[in-house]
DNA sequence: CGCGGCTTTGATGTTCATCAAGTAAAGTGG
DNA sequence: CCACTTTACTTGATGAACATCAAAGCCGCG
């Protein structure tokens, strides 16, 4: 498979062992290491598609991905966009056998996979583990609910405003930083036309909140983009 | 406390057990079972307000509540209406200490309360239970991601047509119905103004679709709603 | 170097929020 | 039970916000 590329067990020392794998016995935390597989997407690779059956268990390693979903009338609709340490594993790993939505790579990314049935096997043996997945599952589709209520209850400038906002300070923790989208993403994100999203960030630099070189982003007026994200 | 009052077990016949402590044993069901504290809420009451601690877990019996916010304007924003079996403890059970989102009954309700301590400690013990509750909890989370979805990439008359499916199809079954909510609420739900969606109503009724007589609704051409909330 | 996709801006029309005024319905106190 | 008050509902008129269409510039890629 384009991609594949199966690793030592460099698990010791993931950042996400603390985050899930905390109260796995030293015996499970090696066969989850031995049953790994790590992939690597490059840039616009797709890693799963809405309606695929769901075999692995997933979480993005490194990178950045959109979870997104098709509607209706055959256009994106992006509903998240995540950094490693969220699960990217669809919302409903623990529910369906199917995915609902797709997931592809904004940067050059890298996934571990684990089989599903391993971990539910694990699960069903150690409910500490269970609670941690617990807390750890709601904790991101949380994030998700929040965020889509945030989009709602804002206007045009109030979205474009909290996107930069959450790229500049979730995701890039800079004040400068590479748009990893397009404006049609951009757009497809928080439910906007492509031209208006275009024309707001074109107000925002006439108005010196923002500086822009194409895909590059400088918050010049961090306080202002503020009060139009909040006003909005 | 207001509508407090502990019952005998009447849990073995309860068809929650099926659907969340189908792999408890006996004995834990039990004490489940005796932790139990059963709250009737009347019509408009509150069960449980952004903020505060959370202590129980809690699902609904029977009735039918709202889950909501206030935003930063000051206004409600609606999150889900759900009936009875789904989990109406929030959504962040696991992740935090605090109720995110504040939670009200639309019609006389019966919830459930048990320890959230006892729930923890029997996943904890118990991985097939936690395995089911991860289950369950993804399930309802999911539809509420789906839903706000759904919402987002609707028009006006799309969303109104989107609700009264809702409520014809998934919460009453059945083309006549008593609208739980009033038309403000309704507006809330879909992050639409009350006077646009009243008026949505009135042409609604002028093009045949519906009848209405106060809050009573009579979905007529059931057909021509499904169109009006795909197009939209 | 030419083609196609992304971006930008302007012009136009549609959709929606807001304001206002009026009616119906539902609670409230005498 | 009635007068009073309040809250929900309804409709119209107006303007603001947003989508859509179109034309042109830009950029990367074959």
């Amino acid at each position: 498979m384009l991609g594949t590329e199966k690793k030592k067990c460099s698990c010791l020392t993931c950042d996400f062992r603390d985050l899930v794998f905390t109260y796995l016995t030293s015996a499970d935390f090696q066969r989850v290491c031995d049953n790994k597989v790590e992939i690597s997407y490059s840039k616009g690779q797709i890693i799963n598609i809405e309606g695929d059956t769901m075999v692995d268990f997933k979480y993005l390693k490194s990178g950045l991905v959109k979870l997104y979903k098709r509607t209706a009338n055959g256009d994106e609709q992006i509903i998240a966009i995540t950094r490693p340490y969220e699960f990217v594993s669809n919302t409903n790993v623990f529910s369906e056998g199917r995915y609902k939505y797709s997931l592809s790579a904004l940067e050059d990314s890298v996934a571990c996979t684990i089989s599903l049935d391993l971990i539910k096997e694990l699960v069903e043996n150690n409910g500490r583990f269970g609670l941690q997945l617990l807390s750890v599952l709601s904790r991101t589709t949380e994030k998700i609910i929040s965020q889509g209520l945030d989009i709602r209850s804002r206007n045009l400038a109030g979205r474009v405003a909290y996107v930069l906002s959450y790229f500049s300070k979730e995701v890039y923790h800079s004040r400068v930083f590479d748009l990893p989208v397009s404006r049609k993403e951009v757009a497809d994100f928080i439910s906007m036309s492509t031209a208006n999203v275009i024309r707001t960030f074109s107000e925002f630099k006439r108005d010196g909140i923002i500086k822009s070189y194409g895909r590059t982003i400088e918050i010049i007026d961090a306080d202002k983009l503020e009060v139009v994200s909040k006003r909005g």
